[in-house]
DNA sequence: GTCTATATTTCGATAGAC
DNA sequence: GTCTATCGAAATATAGAC
C-alpha cells in the first residue's frame, strides 16, 4: 500500500474525495429536477438539499445546465448497465427481450429521480442551447437513446427471425414497448416500506402485459 | 333569432369574442408551453405567438397557473370526448378496448401540444401550489386522471367476464396501456405533409401490438 | 379590450474571503 | 474546497393610458 502524505497523515484517508462530491450533488440535483423540473429548480435548492451552498455547486459544475446533462448521463449509464447484458443473453428472441423488459422495468423503479429528468426531455429545456459544448452533450444524449432503442430493436429482430415474436413495425414496437415501461416515471414513486420483490414482481407483471398483450389467447 | 342591441347593430356580429380569444390563448400556450415547458414560457412569448402583448394574456387569465391548469383541462375534455363513445359502444370487452385505444392514440396525435404539457406533469409545477383555487384546481385534475384510467380499467372489466380478455392486475394493465399510448407526447411530431390516414394506421398498429402481444401466438 | 411602462422578485453566475 | 456577498438579467404581475 503506498504511503500517504507524510505532513497529512492525521487526515482520514479521503480517496476519490472529489468524486463522492460530485455524485452527492448529482444525487440532490436529481431529486430537485424530478420535483420541480429543470427551471424551476435553483442551485440553491440543489445545495440546500445536501446541506451546503451554492458555490460548492459551482466548484464542481461549470453552469446548471451541465449538473442537468449529467443526471441525464448517469441515468442513461444505468438503463444500459441493466439492459445490455439481458439483451446479449442466453435464449431466443422472446426470452431475452423478456429479460430486456424486465431489467428496464426495475431500473425506473430503482433510479426514479435519474429517470424522470430523462423523461422531462432533454431537447425541450435546451431549445436555444447557446454554447457549442451543450449542443454536441444535446447530440451526444440524442445518439445515446436511439442506440438503447436499437438495442431492443435487435432483440425484437432475432426473436422475429427465430420464431418467437411475431413480425412487425419495429421502430413502432419499440416504442410502445420503452413507452409503457418508461411512463413508469410518471407513476412510480417508490415507498418507504417497498422492497425488491415487490418491485420485481412488478417488473414481471408488465412485462408479461407486453408480451402476451390482452386479450386472451386462444 | 333574438335580435342584437340597436345602438350596436352596426358593429360586426361578435358573438363569443372573448371565448375565441380565450381559445387562441390556449393554443398559442400550449404550443408554447410544448415547447419549453411551463417554467421556461414567459407570458411575452404566448402573447407574441399570437400576435399580441402580456395585457391580453392577464385580461384573459388571471395568472400564468390558471393559463395553465385550463391548457391541460382542454386537453382532457378531448380525451374523453374520444374515449368515452369508444368505451360505451357496442362489442365484447376486447372490440371496445381496441376502439378504446385507436381514439385514444389518434387523440394524442391530433392535439399533441395540450397532450404534452400533461405529460410535463400537473404535480410538478404546482408542488408548492400557493393559493387555495389553485390547490383545488390541482385536486380536480387529479380526479379526473383517475376518472380516466377507470373509464379503461372498466372495459378491462367487461372483457376480463365475457371472457375477451385475459384476467390480471386491472390497475398496472391500465397504467401499461396508457404508457405506451401517451408516450406519444414524447416522440410523435406531426409532420406537415401527414395526413389522417396515416395517423390512423399509427393508431391502429400500437393498439394491435397492445392488445396481442409481442411475442408469436401459437 | 388592448397596449405601454414599471415595480418587485428571483435566480444564475462571479468575486473574493477563509 | 467551501462559504458569503453581490451584480445583472429576466420574468411575473400591476397601473394606467387610449
Amino acid at each position: 500500500m503506498k504511503p500517504r502524505d507524510a505532513q497529512h497523515s492525521e487526515r482520514p484517508a479521503r480517496v476519490n474525495d472529489t468524486a463522492q462530491r460530485r455524485d452527492e450533488i448529482l444525487v440532490a440535483a436529481a431529486e430537485c429536477f424530478m420535483i420541480n423540473g429543470f427551471e424551476a429548480t435553483s442551485i440553491d435548492m440543489i445545495a440546500r438539499r445536501m446541506g451546503a451552498t451554492k458555490g460548492l455547486v459551482y466548484h464542481h459544475f461549470p453552469a446548471k445546465a451541465d449538473l442537468f446533462f449529467a443526471v441525464i448521463e448517469h441515468g442513461m449509464d444505468l438503463c444500459f448497465q441493466a439492459a445490455r447484458p439481458a439483451a446479449e443473453g442466453p435464449g431466443d428472441g422472446a426470452a431475452r427481450l423478456r429479460a430486456v423488459l424486465e431489467a428496464h422495468a426495475l431500473t425506473m423503479m430503482e433510479s426514479v429521480a435519474f429517470q424522470k429528468v430523462n423523461t422531462q426531455g432533454v431537447e425541450m429545456h435546451m431549445h436555444g442551447a447557446s454554447t457549442p459544448d451543450q449542443r454536441a452533450m444535446l447530440a451526444h444524449l440524442t445518439g445515446r437513446r436511439d442506440a438503447f432503442e436499437a438495442l431492443i430493436g435487435d432483440v425484437l429482430e432475432a426473436g422475429a427471425c427465430d420464431g418467437s415474436i411475431a413480425p412487425g413495425d419495429v421502430r413502432l414496437t419499440v416504442k410502445a414497448l420503452l413507452g409503457a415501461l418508461n411512463w413508469m416515471t410518471i407513476w412510480y414513486r417508490p415507498r418507504p416500506g417497498d422492497e425488491r420483490a415487490g418491485r420485481q414482481a412488478i417488473a414481471r407483471t408488465l412485462a408479461d402485459t407486453l408480451l402476451n398483450g390482452v386479450v386472451r389467447r386462444a
